[in-house]
DNA sequence: TATTGGCACTCAAGGCCCCTAAGTGCTAAC
DNA sequence: GTTAGCACTTAGGGGCCTTGAGTGCCAATA
């Protein structure tokens, strides 16, 4: 087992890598902190401690720098929850307002989020989950249109428009509407699809073409609303500090525009450390994410974990400082949606 | 004025400096291209487009490379349209498939016009211009929310939900539905808010507040299917070939992050040649966007131009096969939302 | 047993020098 | 108007050396 400064030298060098972007060596270390004991002991440590695989040294005689292993050791058990200055703070209360519209308040979360720590914030559109139906809207668009609506109740509404070549009346579509809603309104996204296995067999053999249609449709609403839906912003922070990325981003960017990696990986992740979830490089196990590090953590309506928000930037990041702000900032959004 | 062959000779440049990303000299030239003369010919003429400011040298004595103002002369009248090889035609064929969704055609649009130029690619939800408004629906959500949706006749439709803090009749909301659709039904979305003007007065005092919050949220809805909606793809394509920026490419992030100045410019090009609009590097007034060039063509829909598409990279582009990849595209793009 | 000073060793990075290859501008001749 | 010839420029690469930061190890120490 390591000792504890053995462990602080590791603390050390995480911090002062992060901070000065180079590898960090013996000597540097007793000079910025007071370890109260000389370089040669440090270099004892060192050697320990890359002996587990916590550190390595990018060549021969030169600094060391964290491998993933130490990042995960840092994150679990030696980085404290820094706290929030009062702009950051204030920053969030002043700029993540209430607002009626979903998406409106989802994209001003973003948009803080990554400002906040000067990384790619993501934040995740409330999900399928337990939520319910809340109703269903068909609504006559031309004569061979219908656009269906399904409002959740998790704040969500999905449109779908459908075909209808044979053309259709008003009055079938308020049948099916309201037998729709009499079969769905209160029951679980999920169940949907049981509950209209058999819904076209109770009308009339001539408009049963009609009804599956809408089924149809409605069943893709459903489907888009498990699909999830995904919020950037920030990307351009990735290349403001280039050299952060030994390769090139540009599988980093690609990773981002294909959301549905990025959402696998927010969905399997549990909270751990302060309520936030960490994969640290190669942790993600996605290849063009070696170089980054994913955090998140799960904001809430009406008691439920609804859906999760967080950042990706370079593995050599605040840990601290990003995860105090994931938290804040999912808190907070938590707190207005309950408004 | 200059001759024949100096404006041959700046085509070549051209062409052989965005083929092999090296500034190019007299010799290659001559060696590369059969201009029947000699180099030193060549360099006679390459001080003529140099004084022109057509062509610059980086360093003393190192080969020239294109300014601005000599690709815009590129594009303008040396350029021949490539056509599209049967891959590429067969390939917005296949991929590029009428589907009653909008949002799922433009997606699948702005996609494959990034595989075909290896550029980002955008596309402009269909904006505003003369389109109409199809219908209003008032849904009732919860007691004291409500739901509009706003169906415009160029396929979109905006949804934005309002608070009502003192509750409503669902009489009430019929009745306003009602007479809303007999006011705006048809009419253009630009004629929406005068039309609306004094439309809560004929309503009794008592549901004047309702009225308004209603006519309010409506107006938002307007004003959100005014304010252009873009889809973006291929941003991974922007590192890929790192070089092409002497700078860095956060700024060129930060504005495609900042979708308002790429619609901005979008709406303000004009087509030029083979029916594409251009801006090449600082012409588009965008300090993020120097070196860039920007390329975009006008899409229809009901004969009617309604929006537009294109693509943003390097200056140092591919600008014949870009310009024919664009254009295929948005026709493609035209006829299929015409069926 | 943990810590320390001392020492020999390693290596990346930077400076310097030199050479080469590609290119230029100019001039005089064709 | 075109060309050959020539002197000049310069980025980039290779080689060489120095320096500074760092390491591992060992014997001495507390």
């Amino acid at each position: 087992m390591l000792q504890d400064r053995t462990l602080e030298v590791l603390r050390a060098i995480v911090q002062d890598y992060i901070n000065t972007k180079e590898p960090v060596g013996s000597k540097t270390l007793v000079d910025r902190h007071n370890f109260g004991v000389s370089s040669a002991t440090i270099r004892n440590d060192m050697a320990l401690l890359e002996e587990e695989e916590l550190i390595v040294a990018p060549h021969t005689s030169s600094g060391r720098v964290p491998t993933d292993k130490g990042y995960r050791l840092f994150v679990d058990r030696l980085s404290e929850v820094k706290p929030l200055s009062n702009a950051e703070r204030s920053a969030i209360e002043t700029l993540l307002t209430a607002s009626s519209d979903l998406e409106d308040t989802l994209s001003k979360t973003v948009r803080l989020l990554s400002h906040l720590t000067n990384q790619v914030a993501m934040v995740q559109f409330p999900t399928l989950g337990k939520s319910q139906v809340r109703n269903i809207e068909l609504l006559s668009i031309t004569d061979s249109k219908v656009l269906i609506l399904l409002v959740a109740d998790n704040g969500r509404i999905e449109q779908h428009m459908i075909e209808t070549p044979g053309g259709y009346e008003l009055d079938d579509l308020a049948e099916i509407r309201a037998r729709l809603n009499a079969t769905l309104a209160g029951k679980q996204l999920a169940s949907v699809e049981g509950l209209l296995a058999a819904f076209a067999e109770n009308f009339a053999p001539d408009r049963r073409a009609l009804v599956s249609r809408v089924v149809n449709g409605l069943l893709e609403s459903v489907d888009a609303n498990r699909t999830e839906k995904l919020l950037l912003a920030g990307t351009g922070n990735l290349a403001r500090r280039e050299n952060d990325f030994a390769g090139s981003i540009t599988p980093v960017l690609d990773a981002i525009e294909e959301q549905v990696v990025l959402l696998r990986l927010m969905s399997e992740m549990q909270s751990e450390q302060h309520g936030v979830g960490v994969r640290i490089g190669r942790e993600s196990g996605v290849v063009g994410l070696n170089e980054t590090s994913l955090m998140v953590a799960g904001y809430e309506n009406q008691g439920a974990e609804v859906a999760k928000l967080g950042v990706l930037g370079p593995t050599r990041m605040d840990y601290s400082g990003n995860i105090a702000a994931i938290r804040a900032v999912a808190r907070y959004l938590t707190k207005i949606l309950g408004e």
